[in-house]
DNA sequence: GTCTATAATAAGATAGAC
DNA sequence: GTCTATCTTATTATAGAC
């Protein structure tokens, strides 16, 4: 197999094993075996730990911003936000590693920025902002809708990550964000969170 | 001095050294050197590691609940959505270290939870959701308010844990929901973020 | 209540062979 | 392109003394 080949196999296995273990807590040694090679010569596709974290980490952040333009392609302007609502509520449920893996990335990179190390997240704020700016752009570039829309998907984050339950009625409300989409006007009285 | 004390003096230096390294990222021999004990000591006071982060990420949920509350306290209700807005901003200004140790916590039970270990975070459940239901109550018990207050909340958790500068035009729309209040009818257009 | 000594082992990275 | 051997260091936790 030729590099290219598998350092796209690590980039792989690595998403999966730090989304699970997170930065420190995932050995080079897991990655190699799931990739299927020695453990040292990840160190010959990847100059150290910290390069193979970042490829990881650039590529679940992609793989987000490509499901929103994905279900926003073809569709009228007023379906957008509901679709990419939708469209991310299945992302965390089918794919629940990208989701692991997006709160292993905030934590790995505000750990490095309090260290004072700003180019350790670099990359992946680029990243994050072209996020940002497709969504922006997809949903017709209205700043209110656009914080919104990522306001609710990172208390969506937060309280699926702490583990609480999707099925308690509680949390339906929050919930219908990913899966019937909108903001704030959406919740009515039986949608209570609480959360 | 007392167990007691000594406990309470390596749960304040925990969560700092958690806040700066993660759960695995953090050894004990750090811990302890910052309280001025010897780190086989610490396993005298606390069963193992894993019982102190808790012991800190507890504190530091509770502390955070504390500060909506005082915030609130004595005000009238309309004024009490910006007042516990302004003191979350103050909180993570002037403590950035409640704000690592956050999401050290998230990322932390994010992991134990994939892992199917539901223990770990089950106190760290209970210190949340007392917080969302404290604030609940101080808002007025309106769940569309509550919520928004909440996602706005996490959106800054996050865009300020990835570092994107607080001094960025773009950054003070969001900002200033930490600073002057509210959801997102206070956006307008030169407060756009992105992000 | 607190320490020293230490067991036990895991982890990142390099050297050098094939 | 890939492996084996290995250096080096760090880390949680226990035993037992004072």
């Amino acid at each position: 197999m030729s590099a290219e080949e598998r350092r796209e196999s690590v980039i792989r296995a690595a998403l999966s094993e730090f989304a699970h273990g997170g930065y420190r807590g995932t050995s080079t040694e897991a990655i190699a075996r799931r990739v299927g090679v020695s453990q040292p010569y990840l160190f010959r596709l990847f100059p150290n730990k910290q390069a193979i974290f970042v490829a990881a980490a650039e590529r679940c952040i992609e793989h987000t911003r490509d499901a929103f333009l994905a279900a926003a392609k073809g569709r009228p302007p007023e379906e957008r936000l509901e679709a990419m609502a939708n469209a991310y509520g299945r992302l965390i449920r089918e794919d629940p590693e990208k989701l692991l893996m997006q709160m292993q990335i905030y934590a790995a990179v505000a750990t490095a920025e309090a260290a004072g190390d700003h180019e350790f997240g670099a990359s992946l704020r680029d990243r994050w902002q072209s996020m940002w700016d497709s969504a922006h752009v997809e949903l017709g570039a209205d700043i209110e809708e656009t914080t919104t829309f990522f306001a609710y998907g990172m208390l969506i984050n937060t309280l699926v990550s702490m583990g609480f339950p999707p099925t308690q009625r509680n949390w339906e409300g929050i919930y219908e964000f990913a899966r019937a989409g909108v903001g704030p006007q959406s919740f009515g009285a039986p949608a209570a969170p609480s959360p």
